[in-house]
DNA sequence: GGCTTGTCAGATTC
DNA sequence: AGAATCTGACAAGC
């Protein structure tokens, strides 16, 4: 159970100083304020209260983010270890998507939970999402407290280890709410999670604009805020030092309009 | 029609 | 110098 932890912390330091030379901006390198409160997690959740979270800023050209610590490790073990026995994924033709004319399976498994009467439209067919589970409206009610926002639909990822990943994209689906926040819960391994730039890519010449790098820790929280879904991608890329799963969690909110 | 999402190949990094 | 990572090409379909 500890594993990752060991490993996440090793990772940690030894990209840090690689850091020092490579030209992305890494967020992480600010935030090594350690969380010196001893908290017991049952009591946590009845004496919480938003001014709890220390909240660390990630901003650069119409990127604006949020990240927290929404849980303590021990809270996050406790929910990690529920997402494994409770979350079933899709299998099959679910877990195949179409590029360029050829199928692939997702290297990494997906499911959706949410609100009942809501639909949303995922490899060219209609589906319902799951219905909401204890561990999830766990998750969700610590978000709303966190951040006074509620959400009515959850996209989970789970990345088995470091080769599994998700290539760049943006959350920009017709079916959210226009310029509602995406929030992203992550539990497990600690991966790299990379922004960059739509204007960015391909050999443009104007583009002197640095991908934003944020390293997902166990229990954290990165909030999506507008605008950023219209100018950034952003990416999971394959990291062959990451041994343990990561559960993701993107929290969002699915228009009862498009649900008709 | 513009944009996609995965893999692969070649370049680059360390 | 080999492995990991990065980046663009792909040219099909919604």
């Amino acid at each position: 159970m500890d594993k990752f932890v060991i490993k996440k912390s090793a990772a940690k330091s030894k990209r840090g100083l690689k850091d020092e030379s490579s030209g992305s901006t890494d967020f992480n390198k600010l935030d090594e304020e350690p969380r010196t409160k001893k908290r017991n997690a049952d009591q946590d959740t009845f004496h919480l209260t938003s001014d709890h979270f220390t909240w660390k800023r990630i901003q650069a050209e119409n990127l604006n983010c949020d990240y927290t610590s929404l849980f303590s490790k021990n809270e996050a073990d406790d929910i990690f270890q529920q997402l494994e026995k409770d979350i079933v994924y899709f299998s099959g033709n679910l877990s195949q998507v179409m590029v360029y004319g050829k199928w692939h399976n997702v290297p990494r498994k997906q499911v959706m939970y949410g609100d009942e009467g809501l639909h949303y439209t995922f490899s060219g067919i209609t589906l319902s999402p799951k219905p909401w589970i204890p561990v999830l409206v766990h998750i969700k009610e610590r978000l709303q407290l966190a951040t006074g926002h509620s959400f009515n639909f959850v996209l989970i990822n789970r990345y088995k280890d470091g080769n599994d990943h998700i290539g760049e994209h943006r959350d920009d689906e017709k079916e959210l709410v226009p310029q509602s926040p995406i929030a992203s819960v992550s539990f497990g391994a600690c991966r790299d999670f990379i922004f960059r730039h739509k204007d960015a890519r391909c050999k443009n010449p104007m583009c002197h604009i640095q991908p934003v790098k944020v390293e997902l820790a166990h229990g954290s929280l990165l909030m999506m805020n507008y605008p950023t879904n219209v100018y950034w991608y952003h990416s999971l890329p394959v990291r062959k030092k990451v041994f343990s799963p990561r559960v993701n969690l993107t929290f969002r909110n699915i228009s009862l309009e498009s649900s008709k």
